[in-house]
DNA sequence: CAGTGGTCTAGACCACGAA
DNA sequence: TCGTGGTCTAGACCACTGG
């Protein structure tokens, strides 16, 4: 018997989110196959209607697909949404035409701070994961991607080797994103980040501070500072009548 | 007792069509009020939990709009999406508490640069509306908001007082958008901008560059641009995983 | 207080797919 | 045939709103 987290949501809420850490953290391994609704009223203890319900808003998310007769099953991964697309920088420069290229400064477990610590919505100071890394196009460094990254969510983020992966795919490949925010703001470049985007202390930068989650979970905290000069944001939409 | 239609869908279906119907047909008059839950299972007869159900699944279609302890009621037109919303400045600063003004600088009719017409995809050098804004948040300047307007679409432009109405709420009220473009930037302020503003030459702003169309034409052209250091773009959202 | 929507349960029947 | 997901019911308790 399982035990969900003793918080004021629904139930059903409870189990999507017990549900998305277990696809993010891999549990249903190798062919993706869901525990049955049955099992998981087992499991769990709670009704089959209950089970029903947030199996059936996950599918209608797009996390997981259902076959009568068969059982439910993980999703293929993401295909992208507008909004997130703005952030996989090595796709997009390769889209371009362009060449990619990472370098990576920083690749280390710490302690958070209080601030981050509460970014992060944890109760206990549990250490995170802590990347910067320089993307480059034919050789202009571009952005200057800094990360901080939920261990509980993507193990073993300090033991990749980000030259050969983007750390946008790596982290894509973990754990589903349920939502997003995203603060835009712009900043005069301070000596580190001049010296690392290679231009004037003071000229203006994109900065692009990103929380992301898994569930009620945060999973990733970015800050994505862009050389003003050489980077703009863009996205084009239709809007649809749903929320 | 009023009959659902018999054919081979479950019946939470029948009954979303049935109020979809009723919602077309204005059959919930003036208050838009709809029948509670139990008064439809004992109209329709059908359990409550399949009357909630549909009402729930219409509800996140943006259809309906639901108050516990209140009612079910038909949702307003057109809610306004993600990223629209970033730019209905005036909505924001009065939703934060504070008080919004405008200052309007410019207001005019003119005939279009030979970029700008092809940024509007006129054939010809059709003439366009131009105004130049500045909005404050308790007397502090925070965007200065130029537009360029298809005259074809929204009438009148040129005619408004735009210290009384937002420019934002008269566009939206004059033509439904269809697509929307967002182009973000940073770039250090020019000796106009920083005087409109009251910030220093050379400081960083947002440069937020946007059109909307409404089906294939398009409507308007704006240049946003923010003090960088009293303002942020904010988006949070969940994303569909549908494409 | 009564009425609303929000959630949850236990149990039932069905359609489908695989063995 | 058996296990899967899909639907539906009757009844219950709760939180919230209004008078």
């Amino acid at each position: 018997m399982i035990d969900l987290p003793d918080t004021a949501s629904p139930l059903y809420e409870k189990v999507k989110d017990y549900i998305l850490i277990n696809i993010g953290t891999g549990k249903w391994g190798k062919d993706r196959k869901l525990p049955s609704e049955n099992e998981l009223v087992v499991s769990l203890g709670v009704s089959r209607m209950t089970v029903h319900r947030a199996l059936r808003e996950l599918t209608a998310a797009g996390f997981l697909i259902r076959l009568q007769g068969v059982g439910t099953f993980i999703a293929p991964p993401r295909p992208q949404s507008t909004l997130i697309e703005i952030n996989n920088i090595a796709a997009e420069i390769v889209e371009r035409g362009n060449r990619h290229r990472s370098e990576v400064l920083v690749l280390e477990t710490i302690v958070p701070t209080k601030e981050l610590a509460l970014s992060f919505e944890f109760a206990k100071r549990t250490s995170v994961y802590h990347s910067v890394v320089v993307n480059f196009e034919n050789d202009l460094p571009v952005q200057l991607e800094e990360r901080f990254v939920n261990p509980g969510l993507i193990p073993d983020y300090d033991k990749q080797d980000f030259t050969r992966t983007a750390t946008y795919d790596y982290l894509m490949q973990k754990t589903p994103v349920t939502e997003v925010e995203h603060i835009i703001s712009a900043i005069p470049a301070d000596k580190e980040t001049a010296q690392h985007l290679g231009i004037d202390v003071g000229s203006c930068c994109l900065l692009l501070h990103r929380r992301t989650w898994t569930g009620a979970v945060v999973a990733t905290i970015s800050k994505l500072t862009y050389a003003g000069s050489r980077y703009s944001l863009g996205s084009r939409y239709s809007p649809s009548r749903a929320s």
